[in-house]
DNA sequence: CAGTGGTCTAGACCACACT
DNA sequence: GTGTGGTCTAGACCACTGC
């Protein structure tokens, strides 16, 4: 590895032209090889990664450097800080809160008293990906996805319909039967048998009414207005892995969002 | 003032009980401090605060330390740092992003495109508070509110219809042509005219259908499902001072969230 | 106890904006 | 040039965890 002895990035070519200057900070830098490190699993959801004193002797800088590294990195969500335990890669699996995600909450407020959602897997195939799939998963059309239809039921009452698709490569061996036996959110599931890590997903939020197929699974009439949630999961690198359509009834939850 | 010369918080009684140690690190007694001049307004939205040096030699601690309370203060979006130049109080006017709690974009994703809203104040009124819009702004039952309800067309396409409450007290003097009359986001208007600084919000989103009101105003049927967007804002000290009910069309917009 | 992250300090230097 | 925030360093000490 280089040294980084100066936070300066890109080729050092004598006569760049470099319209930017495009300075880099060194704790950037630092980011981005840990960043690097986290993308080929060095360290795997769960473990703990080396500590500050040992990174900074790495990349030979000072431990403040990959403080500062780290500390983006944590506010990221891709690490999470114990101390006196050390700092480990941030998982969805065990994360005391589940289903990171999942906004919808209970009107009540007690995310308790309702108990763990009932799952049913209603479909798991493979198929072609068409065009508006394909774009969404930055695939080719034709390309084969996995596409899995399920229903989230609280207290009995089916709630959430999703539909989601899945890039048939890194989801090779996927099926109905590991989805229902795995117990926890999906993306713990996706960490421990692909090694697909779940970074960070952007969401487009509408009103709509079901469909009759809709409408059979989620128990509700033709003229329920229902929440339509387009979900796009990405990885790392902003490399999207999921597509993901959702229904929610909002009759007895909705969906929260905090804005600062 | 008193020196924080120790890095602990609470009274300094001798005997108290304490069955928590309460260690509250330096950095975040300053940030409080910080706080408190925001508050009283000591510097005021868009203007400058003192430089760090300056509020390091205030209160007898380290550039350092005041640099860490004014990273989590900027980090909540109550300050904004520009380097050269200094660290501003955050405004909700000229902002260069313009509303910046409306989560509402057209399905282009081009911002820009479809301009500026047209803005139409439907009512504005003071009454007394029911029970609910009380207690979702911590005032009793019966005290005076200033109700609002206006519409935002884009494209010259009715799209939000917005029923909104407001403290008689913080707001006295509101009306409708001092709303009219101003340009630019309604929090502007709200720091400008009535030194209320809106920090953060919650907000409940359901999917409903409109009533014969709401129908008329937007030019919608009574089929269509709509967003409803239930908004509590709050000033610094988590003191509400909002109570909002949005109703989106989403046929050519939608809400988006952007999840990590 | 040793090892981890967390805080605080002091000083040096860099990048940026205004004048 | 001067003043601002931004980066980097080095060292000291504190708080938490587990042996």
């Amino acid at each position: 590895m280089n040294t980084p002895s100066t936070p300066f990035e890109g080729s050092s070519g004598a006569d760049t032209p470099a319209a930017t200057p495009a300075f880099s900070p060194l704790y950037q830098q630092i980011k981005g090889l840990i960043l690097q490190s986290l993308q080929a699993a060095e360290w795997k959801p769960g473990e703990s990664i080396p500590s500050e004193m040992d990174l900074a002797a790495r990349y030979r800088v000072s431990q403040g450097t990959v403080r500062k590294a780290i500390d983006e990195l944590a506010g990221d969500n891709l690490l999470v800080r114990r101390q006196g335990k050390g700092t480990f890669v941030a998982t969805h699996a065990e994360q005391h809160v589940q289903y990171r995600f999942l906004k919808l909450v209970p009107d009540s407020g007690d995310l308790a008293s309702e108990g763990p959602a009932q799952r049913t897997i209603v479909d798991c195939r493979r198929l072609r990906a068409n065009a508006e799939i394909a774009r969404a998963l930055a695939l080719r059309s034709g390309d084969t996805v996995v596409q899995v239809r399920r229903v989230l039921a609280f207290a009995g009452v089916p709630t959430i319909l999703e539909d989601l698709w899945l890039p048939g490569g890194p989801f090779k061996g996927l099926s109905a039967e590991r989805l229902a036996q795995y117990h926890g959110p999906m993306y713990g599931l996706f960490e421990a048998e692909f090694g697909v890590r779940m970074v960070r997903a952007d969401e487009k939020i509408r009103a709509v009414l079901p469909d009759e197929s809709q409408q059979a699974l989620l128990a509700v009439n033709a003229g329920t207005p229902l929440l339509s949630v387009e979900r796009v999961a990405y990885t790392y690198n902003d490399t999207p892995m999921e597509l993901r359509r959702g229904l929610y009834r909002t009759d007895s939850h909705h969906y929260h969002n905090a804005l600062s």
